[in-house]
DNA sequence: ACCATTTCTTGATTTGGATCAAGAGAGATA
DNA sequence: TATCTCTCTTGATCCAAATCAAGAAATGGT
């Protein structure tokens, strides 16, 4: 069942970059047209080639971006709270190029496309925070491409775990956030594969027991992975 | 040696989606403070990492955009006339992503970063423009990394023969507008084994002379590409 | 707590692609 | 035109990763 907007729901959304200096007005007239909706593990959100009908925003839990073609599957991306997904695809009014289904039991919230394209027109700053949003999703796009044609697996993998590193205040120790046939999937490899990279890590003193991870050598497992901000630094 | 903008120049440029719709006065603001240049072949115009000093504009020639790693280099795009690139770092004011060099004596306007951040951030046509640019670019690079992720290479060689054709208007026969060991790096394969996947496609009526590509049969080639809007068609 | 199901791991084998090496062809230069 | 250089092609070999197969471990449901 679609539910309107709880007014509960409006701080965390308004709180994103995306939204937080567009007018009071506009930004209430979005969230009037959109709804929430709780959905369960494994749903299918959207699927590839579909009209972009709504702009997504996951509150609460977690999705896959996925994409598919002659029959196989590889992971995209993965969108956790607070953010939104398939913008690119809502503003331009064209066919959304990934699909997406929860991982967990999630909250999503759905805002009308067209309200979307309505208010950008209009308003300056919402139009202003999507040209950073776009511009921040194209280039982590580019340094994902960058990742997959420059570095062999066992690279991606160690840079990977370094990043995720970062994300978890660098701790040396800190647990993988992903399935690993979800990871060796985005990391563009076969989950055997990625058992065997794991064990290939060992030697830079890199230890895995199930989702934990524990990085014994850094510059060691550094020296090997070579990280770049031009490809590891999200912020940049 | 830098020269001011030409007016002659003015009109290729305001042709440009970005510029099409932004007022006069803004568009001519931009120009004042801008710059061409003819560079020969193979000149560096910028490298990975810079500071994004200027919007580059191909009025002439072709650029490569190309990314290194750890000694590797790989092929990310080719650049034609007219057209921007690099907007999505001018914007956020961040280092550049990508190389850039001359692929040929190529005519080049450079129009300060600083000033396009500021006319966009005033001129509500501007920014309504760099949205659709910067949603355009994202969605192609989507597709480029579904072609690279869910493709082998003999199948990303034909899909990409399928594009060109469209691009030569659908003839049976046309020329490679790549170097072949550029080719091959755009398509994430080696020289080598590029000159194999030519050589593989005979058997679905693909006929390679030199720089010309001679498609006997359409249907087989497609059969065998099955190609999709998803992945291939760059206008949506 | 138990069973069923799925995921993960490990080993054996195959395959696609990279690398190495050398020759053929094309383009540039004098 | 002849020579030099670079690209492209071809063949031989090697290596990384995919696939196939089976067992171990983890997960979920009753």
């Amino acid at each position: 069942m679609l539910l309107g907007m709880p007014e509960s729901d409006y701080p965390d959304i308004r709180g994103l970059h995306l939204f937080e200096h567009m007018s009071d007005e506009h930004f209430s007239a979005l969230m009037r047209g959109s709804y929430v909706q709780t959905f369960p593990p494994q749903i299918d959100l959207i699927s590839e080639g579909d009209p972009s009908d709504f702009l997504h925003i996951v509150l609460s839990g977690s999705v896959e971006l996925f994409s598919s073609w002659n029959n196989r599957e590889t992971t995209m991306a993965t969108v956790w709270p607070v953010s939104t997904f398939i913008l690119a695809a809502s503003i331009k009014d064209a066919p959304y190029l990934m699909s997406a289904r929860t991982r967990e039991k999630s909250r999503i919230a759905l805002i009308p496309s067209q309200d979307v394209r309505g208010v950008f027109s209009t308003d300056h700053d919402f139009a202003c925070a999507i040209v950073t949003e776009l511009a921040q999703c194209y280039r982590s796009v580019i340094k994902s491409q960058k990742d997959n044609k420059l570095r062999t697996s066992l690279e991606r993998l160690a840079n990977y775990l370094l990043r995720q590193q970062i994300k978890s205040n660098g701790a040396r120790e800190f647990e993988l956030v992903l399935e690993k046939r979800k990871l060796a999937s985005f990391l563009g490899m076969t989950p055997e594969n990625l058992s065997r990279a794991f064990k290939g890590l060992k030697a830079y003193g890199v230890i895995v027991s199930g989702t934990k991870i524990t990085i014994t050598d850094q510059a060691d497992l550094e020296t090997f992975a070579k990280p770049t901000p031009l490809i590891d630094d999200y912020a940049i």
